[in-house]
DNA sequence: GCCCGAATAT
DNA sequence: TATATTCGGG
């Protein structure tokens, strides 16, 4: 996107500018590929409105313009030009106005008359005092004459830009179909564009340019001239330059990696939790280092920012600005081309750590997504977001231990089955629901293996998952190794029960056949002493070599009980 | 109607 | 591959 705004002179693809731009432009409707190839001619249609009281200079002015085809229409009077613009406002897209030193007015009457019109003011003389004055009552930047070429040439990015952050009421009407056009366009590039490049997006700042029309900004150094370089023009085109240089603004991935460094202040929207019928406060950001809050960073199209979609949420996420302790997701890509289309989130290693912190704290029968996403507080983040990353965390987790402990004799039984560790006696979890809050074991039993293994690195970061490097022996990290306790120790009683009982004769044999002789004459208090743990915490999964029960022997040790029937198909007794 | 987890789509 | 979205069920 940002490539295409630097390319506009180079043959580049920021093709969607200048439909907008564009003499007959209308107001935005749907954008063809053909709509997009002639963004070549850009400069062409461009309304200029062109005022100087020099008419030599005028007309030398005029000609430069006409020759980058923008259509000017000059006068010599301020009043003339003035009435020109209340009878047809619709006519002129920017003006281009010499500060007379000879007038009385010097074209300032103008200036502050025409506040919806970009105004470039110029004069021959470059007094300070002169260009602040110019600037300070609004002029969108400031050119020493005489004017070549360069100068002119871009000062269409004035208009965009004003097409942009006007608010909605401030926007000049010819400036409407600019921003309808160019709004449309970035939607529609969004959807063409298959390479992403990914432009860190301050949509706060965007939002908030958008309500207030913040013509100063274009006339400080802030706002380079035209004439400068357009990929930052085109920055601040886009972000009003607060990307400024975070590894953000160019690589998500490297976002991340940066362990959170990048983390802004977040101050918004205190309804994590009702993302399914309001839109996620998008994060406000400040890029403002802040202690343990995030940033929330969204990877994808500056045309985010430009929607007006996203930007009615973000309008809304800055309503609440008073929400404490408020942690931003960090977002990598925005995918807003659609309406629907959400954000998507970016699970750096620092968000990912939030992530499994909140499961442990929770511990895993009580982690659902709702929970985890109150602890984590992040912002801008959805059940939605939790949801799907949880399943993921999940899956990972499923997937390593079988691995790493039963590859050796699961293989051949399930294949191509999904990867539920087989070691999980379904019948012996409780449902996901359940008020085990007692329980400080998993319900994935995988949860806890990391501690018994010394797999070490790979072990936590199969391949694929390079950013989430294990930290090892580092709290809440990566897939969610919980607390590791000492290598020695072991992590809970079921990882000790599994030695035991692959010691032990009880071995199922469906996963294979028993070890050497010393694995086949267990000590018989193992035994017992796996059993007896077992019972006691039936919620936990059978370790290996424990079948559960038959239903025969359990209704058998029922009626010894003098229970003579169960309720059968009780809610809940089978986990999904 | 909400939430969940799984499956599927992007 | 990672994440979002959809789906079926509780």
């Amino acid at each position: 996107m940002l490539c295409g705004l630097n390319n506009t002179e180079t043959g580049g693809t920021f093709s969607f500018l200048p439909r907008g731009l564009r003499e007959d432009a209308k107001p935005a409707m749907v954008c063809t590929a053909n709509d997009l190839q002639g963004w070549k001619d850009f400069p062409k249609g461009l309304k200029v409105l062109l005022l100087d009281g020099d008419i030599i200079s005028g007309a030398e002015t005029k000609e430069k313009l006409e020759v980058m085809d923008y259509n000017v229409s000059a006068f010599d009077d301020e009043n003339e030009a003035l009435s020109a613009i209340s009878r047809r406002p619709e006519d002129f897209h920017i003006a281009v106005v010499e500060v007379s030193t000879s007038s009385s007015q010097g074209g300032f009457k103008f200036l502050e008359n025409a506040k919806d019109l970009p105004t470039i003011m110029t004069s021959n003389n470059q007094c300070l005092s002169t260009m602040m004055k110019c600037i300070a009552l609004g002029a969108v930047e400031f050119l020493t004459k005489p004017l070549s070429e360069d100068k002119l040439r871009n000062i269409w990015q004035h208009v965009v830009h004003k097409a942009f952050n006007a608010g909605a009421n401030a926007l000049p009407q010819s400036l409407k179909p600019v921003k309808e056009s160019v709004d449309s366009m970035l939607q529609l590039q969004t959807e063409n564009e298959q390479h992403e490049s990914k432009i860190l997006v301050d949509v706060d700042n965007v939002s908030k340019l958008s309500d207030n029309d913040h013509e100063l900004h274009s006339g400080g150094d802030k706002y380079p001239a035209p004439s400068t370089p357009q990929l930052k023009q085109g920055e601040r085109l886009l972000d009003d330059g607060d990307c400024h240089d975070q590894p953000n603004c160019s690589t998500e991935k490297e976002s991340g990696e940066h362990d959170g460094d990048s983390k802004s202040v977040d101050t918004s929207c205190d309804n994590l939790n009702t993302e399914s019928t309001t839109p996620p406060g998008k994060p406000e950001k400040t890029l403002i280092k802040g202690e343990e809050d995030f940033a929330v960073v969204y990877k994808g199209e500056s045309a985010v920012s430009l929607n007006p979609h996203n930007r009615k949420f973000l309008s809304k996420a800055r309503g609440n600005t008073t929400s404490p302790n408020k942690a931003g997701v960090q977002i990598v890509s925005c995918e807003i081309k659609a309406n629907r289309k959400k954000m998507k989130v970016d699970w750096t290693t620092e968000l990912h750590k939030k992530f499994v912190k909140a499961v442990e704290q929770l511990g895993v029968d009580q982690a659902i997504p709702s929970r985890i996403l109150e602890l984590m507080k992040v912002e801008g983040l959805t059940r939605h977001n939790v949801a799907s990353h949880l399943q993921k965390y999940r899956i990972q987790k499923r997937q390593i231990v079988p691995r790493e402990d039963d590859r050796r004799w699961t293989n051949q039984r399930e294949p191509m089955q999904r990867s539920y560790n087989p070691q999980r006696p379904i019948m012996a979890y409780p449902p996901y629901h359940s008020n085990h809050t007692l329980s400080p074991a998993p319900v994935y039993p995988m949860w806890g293996q990391p501690c018994s293994q010394t797999a070490g690195v790979q072990f936590w970061n199969p391949p694929g998952y390079p950013m989430w490097q294990p930290f090892p022996g580092v709290h809440a990290d990566a897939w969610g190794c919980p607390v590791l306790p000492p290598p020695q120790a072991p992590c809970f009683s079921y990882t000790q029960n599994m030695a035991g009982l692959h010691n032990a004769k009880t071995v199922d044999y469906r996963f294979g056949m028993p070890r050497n002789s010393f694995e086949q004459h267990p000590a018989e208090e193992v035994v017992d002493k796996v059993v007896k743990e077992a019972m006691s915490k039936p919620w936990l999964p059978l370790p290996l070599g424990l079948k559960p029960p038959s239903a025969d022997s359990v209704l058998a040790e029922l009626s010894k009980q003098g229970i003579s029937s169960i309720p059968l198909g009780s809610k809940g007794s089978i986990p999904h």
